[in-house]
DNA sequence: TCTATATTTAGCGAAATAACTAAATGAAAG
DNA sequence: CTTTCATTTAGTTATTTCGCTAAATATAGA
């Protein structure tokens, strides 16, 4: 129960979550969603740990950078039908759409230079 | 993505889980799942109020009683999704197992007269 | 109406969570 | 080896959450 609880946990929070549909675009390091969600670079690292945690993504080192990315069809049952389940949802979610948008205009080395 | 959020929220917390699985036994009054959980009746009504303002559960006027009731299909599409899987997950979770064994040997009345 | 009982609401304290700033870590590049 | 830069960890504060008790509400039955 522990482990669901968990996950159940970590997607209870909108700024999670929205981390969640933005890695479902692609692989980003901390400081692209630091610029979307325009909060302290320490508070996404946060959060990423916690998601991190409950099983939801992964990191990869990248030079310089941490890579986070989606684990769908992980080690966990739960998460492989919930993952699914979430990237049908919120697609038409104003402020998804809004992060979406923020991405692909986005580019690493600028962004981390601010 | 507040109500996606919100049904997530109410799902990460193991009372509530607990609650969420009785449930899918059978309809339950308030002071069944309080004396099960082994919490005031106060706390499990916040609770059932939450799971309830998520859309997870419905409740019903019995009387004396309110009875609550899982929401399985109803008109959330988040929750008809969630909820099959949750009703096949942690089945064989000992707490999960624990809870519907003290449901069993339970009599309402028995029960409220504490 | 009066009483008993089931539930909800209000109010409070303790614990958990989410945010920040500042300091520490670790890898890349000069 | 030193500096730079991305990330994490520590430490602080404000807010939220969870639990309780006590009071309020609502219903059933005498």
């Amino acid at each position: 129960m522990d482990s669901l609880s968990k996950i159940f946990k970590a997607l209870g929070d909108k700024n999670r979550l929205r981390i969640v549909k933005m890695l479902q675009l692609k692989p980003l390091c901390v400081c692209e969603i630091t610029s979307v969600l325009n909060l302290a670079t320490s508070t996404v690292s946060k959060h990423l740990s916690i998601l991190r945690e409950a099983g939801l993504i992964k990191d990869k080192k990248d030079g310089k950078w941490v890579d986070y990315y989606l684990s769908n069809n992980g080690n966990s049952h739960y998460i492989s039908k919930i993952s699914p389940l979430i990237s049908n949802w919120l697609n038409e979610d104003e402020q998804i759409l809004m992060d979406a948008e923020k991405l692909k205009t986005a580019d690493r080395i600028e962004l981390c230079r601010q």
